[in-house]
Formats: structure tokens, C-alpha cells, sequence
DNA sequence: GTCTATAAAGCGATAGAC
DNA sequence: GTCTATCGCTTTATAGAC
């Protein structure tokens, strides 16, 4: 039994940005037809349920990328500090140096949130699940290892807001180094004092 | 000459509600109609401009809040620490302890950050400007001050996001308490440094 | 599969009676 | 000032020709 051949994901990338620039509600069919070239029925052929699947597929698309270039590099890593260095260099890579807003975090400010709850739910929880599973397997507390992992995953959306805010996408390259460099102090002074105490 | 009475000053935190529940889009004058108990046409009549009339009032306030609750409060205080305490408490109260979004971050994420782009702009370099100025005050130099003044404005947001994609306003009042802590921390680095190179 | 036509509903804004 | 009625437009989604 061969595949179905669709066109759906050469259509996602579009979708991604039309989503971003214009959110959920914005973003008109007939803005999606324009961009993609394709007309409202071929649209509804490929994405029966409308524009619901069509975000839905986006954020699928962003689950498994942050899954393969973030997560799985993270937990896979030699190092702690390969591992959070491939993460940060991947993160920076994919919000295109602040150029990219996180359509997720978007998503959550809006009445969108409501349409992708367990999206949303997923998307920040799973970021700082991992995060924190890293950060444990090298010798931190469960509770501290959470707020470190919650402050990463906030200082990123913090530093997208604010970028996007001041039309200043180099803010959020300056604020993403400056939490490599707290990140890479704490966790000094988070193993040293484990290793004093023993 | 009497200053003509209107009934906009009463209106508008329930404005201001919509907007953060529903965006500036999803804020729809039948909502308005419906939340206000007031018809269409006195809408008009209090906000000649319709919904962006509206919308730049709700920001005018926001604008005039902060003002008056926490920059004049923070540039006045006696000390720094006073000064930035009264601040992190008139945050934790104006978001409603992460119960609230932020409006003015909220419309910079989205295409409504087009609609007013001087005062998403202002909102955001207003309160880094003046967080700057006291640590500067304080003695800390411009450039690590800025650096601190926008991680402050960025994990703030930051944690609104969280709070509000994962349905956790505590997350909100956790993130603040570190971020207190931090800035603790950081500014007694700064100022014991500048005071042992001297 | 890909188009056009159109349905059905909702939108912001306006006009005019009272 | 406060209503109702309605204009003109846009929206998502569907139907049907080809």
C-alpha cells in the first residue's frame, strides 16, 4: 500500500508564517490561498477540518521539531554543557535570531490558547520537563533544577515579547547570552555547593 | 467652562478586560454592547473612533497607571530597595498575582502592535528607561544597568506567558520572587565590585 | 484535484427616529 | 443621549461544474 501523496507539507512552512505574522483569527483563507497559490477547495481537500487543522498540523510540525533539534540533542548529549550549548544554538537558529516570534506563545496570550490547550499545555511543559531531567542527571536538586529550567524556558518567551515589542531583534540574541552565561553560573554554584557539602 | 461629562473613565477597565481576554479582533462590539450594557450607538457617541478610540484609551491608561504606581514611585523612592520593592509589588498586583496577561504584550506579539506602535514601543522602553536611570543612580554603570532593566521587563513577560499557556498563575508569583532574588544578588555583585576597585 | 459561485453568518460602522 | 435598522464588507465553509 503506497502513501498518499499530499501536498500538506509543503504547505506548512506557509502556514507557520502566516500563523506568526497574523495569529489564528487573522489569518483570513484568502490570505492563505494568496500566499499558497492554492484555491479554497484544494485547501479544504488537503485540510478537511479548515483552518483548526491547519494549525493543528502547525504545531504538530513544532512538537516534532523541537523534539528532534532540541529535546532528544539535549538529553542525548555527551554533556550538560553540550547538550544546553546545542540547545541555545538550536533555539537561536529557529526564532531566527528574534527575527521569528514562538507562534506558540502567541497562541497562549490569545483566545487561541483555547483552541490548542493541550498544545499549548505541552509545548512549554515538555521544554521544561526536559530540561530539568538534564539538569538532575547532573547531580541537581529536583526543585532547584525546576526553576532553573522554568526560568530558561520564560527568558526565551520574555526575550521574543521583547524583541518583537521594540522591533529590536538583537535583544533577543543579547538576552539569550546573557542566560547562557547565568545559566552556566548557577549551575557552577549549584554543583559546587553539592560537592563542598559532601 | 465645565468639563463635559462623559461616562469613558467608567468604561474603560471593562475595556481594558475584554482586550486581555479577547485581543483587540476578538473584541467585538457586540461584545462591548453586551459587557458595557451600553448600545452601539452611545459606543459611538463616547468613542467617536470606534474600536481603535477604544483601544487607545485602554492604552492611555495602562500608560498612566504605571506612571503614577510604579515609575514615579520607583525614581522617588529613598532608597533603591525600597524603590524596587514598591515595584515588583505593584506588578504582582496590577497582574493580579499571573491571573492578569499583559495588554500591551500581549498586542506587540500579535498584528495589533501595528495599530499602535508608539505606544507598544513606549510601554516596554519607558519602563526599561526608567529602571536603568535608578540603578544607575544607584552606581551601577549604563551598560550593565540596561542589561539588568531588560531582564527585569523581559521576565516579567516571560512569566505571563508561562503562566498563562500552562494555567498556572502561581508560576507568576514564583518567577517574580527569583527575579527579586536575582536582581538581589546581582546588584550587590555590581556595586561590591565597583567598590573594591577603588 | 482545481476552479467559480455562493451560502450563511458575523463584522465595524452609520443613519435616523425618538 | 439612547435606541433600532441596516449598509457594506469580510469571514469560514460548502456545493457543484469541469
Amino acid at each position: 500500500m503506497v502513501e498518499r501523496i499530499t501536498e500538506r507539507g509543503d504547505v506548512l512552512p506557509l502556514l507557520s508564517e502566516l500563523f506568526r505574522e497574523h495569529g489564528f483569527e487573522g489569518t483570513t483563507l484568502a490570505l492563505i490561498s494568496q500566499r499558497t497559490g492554492l484555491g479554497k477547495g484544494n485547501l479544504y481537500h488537503l485540510f478537511p477540518g479548515g483552518k483548526q487543522e491547519m494549525a493543528e498540523a502547525v504545531l504538530a510540525g513544532i512538537d516534532a521539531w523541537f523534539e528532534e533539534h532540541v529535546f532528544t540533542p539535549l538529553e542525548q548529549a555527551e554533556s550538560l554543557e553540550s547538550g544546553l550549548a546545542h540547545m541555545f544554538d538550536a533555539v537561536a537558529e529557529y526564532f531566527r535570531e528574534g527575527h521569528r516570534i514562538c507562534l506558540v506563545g502567541a497562541f497562549a496570550l490569545s483566545d487561541t490558547r483555547d483552541r490548542f490547550p493541550d498544545r499549548v499545555q505541552a509545548y512549554f511543559g515538555r521544554w521544561i520537563e526536559v530540561v530539568q531531567r538534564v539538569l538532575g542527571r547532573a547531580g541537581i536538586a529536583p526543585e532547584p533544577a525546576l526553576c532553573l529550567a522554568e526560568e530558561v524556558v520564560l527568558r526565551v518567551q520574555g526575550a521574543l515579547v521583547l524583541a518583537r515589542a521594540r522591533r529590536q531583534p538583537v535583544l533577543f540574541r543579547r538576552a539569550l547570552d546573557r542566560l547562557r552565561e547565568d545559566l552556566q553560573r548557577d549551575l557552577d554554584f549549584q554543583l559546587n555547593n553539592r560537592r563542598r557539602r559532601r
